[in-house]
RNA sequence: GGUGACGUGGCCGAGUGGCUAGGCAGAGGCCUGCAAAGCCUUGUACGGCGGUUCGAAUCCGUCCGUCACCUCCA
């Protein structure tokens, strides 16, 4: 049975169902980053999104194809200012302090690829059917602008491949920007080509035998435009028409515009019926940006700062993803305590669990009914704050009933962990000579300290039995500047490491 | 200038015609040697101005503000 997922469509400009060309299979295309360095936390508010796409309609019982790129060609900078030179991004990167490391750009692009998987998977991320790489399509790429100049939707002139606009008359439909007398002056074109018939024209192939990059092509020595990599990968993988093609929004105009440009012109159909968008975050009210300060990459986050990854993916999924989301580090604390509450809860079910207990029907039901509401918040637009909402809640009452607690309650946690992917289950893989352990990362050298740290709470728990507690109080203090803290129970003290945040 | 989105309390962020979102912070209490964590109780709101309606945060108009894009940045 089927469900209606609603997402807001940027194409129409209205929240709509899903409409779904193959009954019950999602056929979707996310664009990836292009890897000219360490991904930050914006870009991954934006995977994050395709991430709960997949999930729910995962649970709503489809079948799904994902496919999210990886952009591994250089592409030209706009940034005219600093590099008149229209040197690309990865060449760029290249040159850059920590690019210097590298021998070429083939070793960069292999080791920021590297360190993307490895940031994916500790934000829970689920793996994509498949992640097709630019470099790696090249042929495609090239057979496809072939095809569009054998239609007459592309020319060539002295320095590339151009797309004709003029010759499809949809295009500015996804952006609204369709008044080519506006484009005109707005241009800002990297490589000047006065053989371009229209200013709205955009490259599909650069000539360039000097680039770091460079393919042979019936046009000679180059590589390819950026838009019709996705196009073609998309194209390639999900087939001519698809159901949903998701990106930041700063990828509306012109990139998707484009896109739909190069493969609706070669099929004459639509090639996506959906298209999300999910908006920038700010990082404490201000743009993120290296020279404020507050550029953060998940690696900055997860292992510079200790923060439990799986707070930093729902500090990022606190907010819908069609509106504006402001990242604090006052959210980011918060979501270290409910991700710790979670795990406390999950903890606490998988026993119950493991008896095979049935759960009293009171509070059987009322975890059922928890469930339908998180779900339902997914499927209305995404709606991640009204869903972790629930899933708290569900949180709470478990935590309340520890004692009493049976399947039902070990089923909630495993759909909080489905859908949101928020639970802490077991320890994530190693990943870059640090060991993710159940309190967050921690550099596997601290291993020996968990010795002096057990020591210095005998020694404490001594002094409080003795009642002399300035001594006790002191201990506490130089464990908390070693960064952790410690918990008094009836059951004795218990500690953890705590964020550098 | 053009295109699109957004504007909810101290802060983050749901809610789309009448019915408690939730979290954090604040206040009071329980627990604790003191903390931390947890639990209980609790105040504050819908950008401005018009309009529609018995009734508007929600619909319409208008103004103001914020963000993004305008040729290769998620």
């Amino acid at each position: 049975m089927s469900q209606a997922f609603r997402l807001f469509n940027t194409l129409t400009g209205k929240i709509e169902p899903l409409n779904l060309i193959e009954p019950n299979h999602l056929r979707f295309y996310s664009c990836g980053p292009t890897i000219y360095s360490y991904a930050h936390i914006g870009n991954f508010r934006s995977f994050l999104t395709a991430d709960l796409v997949l999930r729910t309609a995962r649970a709503i019982g489809w079948k799904t194809t994902y496919v999210t790129n990886i952009t591994d060609v250089g592409h030209l900078t706009n940034d005219d200012t600093m590099d008149p030179s229209g040197e690309d991004r990865m060449a760029k990167a290249l040159q850059s302090s920590e690019g210097t490391r590298f021998a070429n750009v083939w070793d960069l692009s292999r080791f920021y690829s590297d360190a993307l998987q490895s940031d994916w998977q500790q934000l829970n991320l689920l793996k994509p059917d498949v992640q097709p790489r630019a470099t790696e399509h090249i042929r495609e790429q090239i057979q496809t602008i072939e095809k569009l100049i054998s239609i007459g939707a592309a020319y060539v002139t002295t320095s590339g491949v151009y797309f004709s606009v003029d010759r499809f008359s949809d295009y500015g439909k996804l952006s609204g920007n369709q008044a080519s007398e506006a484009l005109e002056q707005a241009v800002r074109d990297v490589v000047v080509d006065p053989e371009k018939k229209d200013p709205r024209d955009f490259a599909l192939w650069k000539k360039d035998d000097q680039h770091l990059m460079q393919w042979y092509s019936p046009w000679g020595w180059g590589f390819p435009g950026w838009h019709i990599e996705c196009s073609v990968m998309a194209q390639c993988y999900l087939g001519d028409e698809i159901d949903l093609h998701a990106g930041g929004e700063d990828l509306i105009f012109p990139h998707h515009e484009c896109e739909i440009a190069q493969a609706e012109a070669l099929t004459g159909r639509p090639f996506s019926r959906h298209w999300i968008h999910t908006r920038f975050l700010q990082v404490e009210g201000q743009k993120m940006a290296k020279r404020i300060g507050n550029f953060f990459t998940v690696r900055d986050l997860v292992i510079e700062k200790g923060v439990e990854p799986l707070a930093v993916r729902l500090a990022l999924i606190s907010g819908q993803y069609h509106k504006p989301f402001n990242f604090t580090f006052s959210t980011l604390r918060d979501c270290e305590r409910h991700i710790k509450r979670i795990r406390e809860a999950y903890d606490a079910t998988k026993n119950a669990n493991d008896l095979g207990r049935q759960d009293q029907s009171s509070l059987a039901d009322a975890l059922t009914e928890k469930q339908h509401l998180i779900l339902n918040a997914l499927l209305d637009d995404l709606n991640t704050p009204a869903a972790i909402a629930h899933a708290l809640d569900g949180v709470r009452t478990i935590l309340k009933n520890k004692d009493s607690l049976g399947r039902q309650a070990h089923e909630h946690m495993t759909e909080i962990s489905n859908l949101l992917g928020i639970v802490p289950q077991a320890a994530l893989p190693p990943s870059d000579g640090h060991v993710s352990n159940v309190r967050g990362s921690i550099p596997k050298a601290e291993d020996s300290q968990t010795e002096i740290i057990e020591q210095m709470i005998q020694k404490r728990s001594i002094a409080r039995r003795e009642r002399d507690f300035s001594k006790a109080d002191k201990i506490r203090d130089q464990l908390l500047e070693m960064n952790i803290e410690i918990k008094d129970s009836a059951n004795g003290t218990t500690w953890e490491h705590k964020s550098k945040i």
